[in-house]
DNA sequence: TGGTTAATGCAACTTACTTGCATTTAGAAT
DNA sequence: ATTCTAAATGCAAGTAAGTTGCATTAACCA
């Protein structure tokens, strides 16, 4: 049923990688529409999480994606846990793909914003301690962790 | 000199509690107005980090602070590190006031929004050990985590 | 007690985001 | 393939959020 993509009728040419993006829609219920593979697009091979404004700039320019639809798309995408939003203290929320093992973080420098990755926080521990101790939870299941510091090049000004 | 206060005309008792909320700003080398008195004092004695929209609507409504005040004291709040913007997954960031220590970060319910705190991350050594495997940084000094689940209520529905 | 500079308030503006409704289209059934 | 239906998109309009410039006020230092 993934054969037929959005735009099958037109010259383009559903390369792997976008048959990849569309198993990534339909395994979360989601249409596969040609809106919503351009910002999965986007997402997938951003190296930093994104705004939504750089998001909407990095779309392709034709066909055009109207503003509300990029919002109901994010929208559509948190909900189902594709993405999430990361607060990298850029003064607004950034969008980031979620991936499978999802123990991904970042490191982010307050002077210049530079953000490089990090995997394993050991948070498992963090989480069955934080659960022992909680007076009024659960479970938890999952975490966000963010480190802020100065890159090599920041430190020396 | 904090004993020139605001409305030191008026019939303000000037409080051991505003008393302290100025010298925070003071230290923060924040001139002390009601405004930000006001500000400071509602961050304060919040339980949880609050919307921007959350905090104008705690503002006490006479004399009102215009909205832009608001926006401009949070902004120099945040510059000076007396309030730090937190996502708690709420779809927007909230501020909390910075503590001394800052070593406290949320548990919150994805479904009912219930906020826990809880101190104490053992961050120190992943900070120490994420630099050093970093590439691009040189120093580590701030963290923030956030733990997400089911409160005890939620998980039973 | 002034004087200086920063903070506030106000008006106008830009940008961000939402809502309702008409149209299109993906995906399932035939 | 063709048709059907619900969901997704686009468009127009509107609301809310956040910003900017400038005049006024007030903190706090000498």
């Amino acid at each position: 049923m993934l054969s037929n993509m959005p735009n099958s009728s037109s010259r383009a040419t559903t390369s792997p990688a976008m048959l990849e993006l569309a198993r990534m829609l339909a395994s979360c219920d989601l249409k596969v529409t040609r809106p919503r593979l351009a910002v999965l697009k986007i997402l997938k091979n951003s190296t930093t999480p994104l705004s939504v404004q750089e998001l909407a700039a990095a779309l392709p320019p034709l066909p055009t994606i109207n503003g509300v639809t990029i919002y109901r798309i994010l929208e559509s995408f948190t909900e189902r846990g594709l993405i999430r939003l990361v607060n990298l203290r850029h003064n607004h929320l950034d969008y980031e793909l979620v991936e499978r093992h999802d123990d991904h973080h970042h490191i982010v420098c307050t002077k210049c914003g530079l953000i490089e990755d990090f995997y394993g926080c050991g948070a498992s521990k963090l989480m069955s301690a934080a659960i022992k101790n909680s007076r009024h939870f659960a479970t938890v299941n999952e975490h966000s962790v963010e480190l802020f510091g100065l890159c090599k090049h920041c430190v020396k000004l």
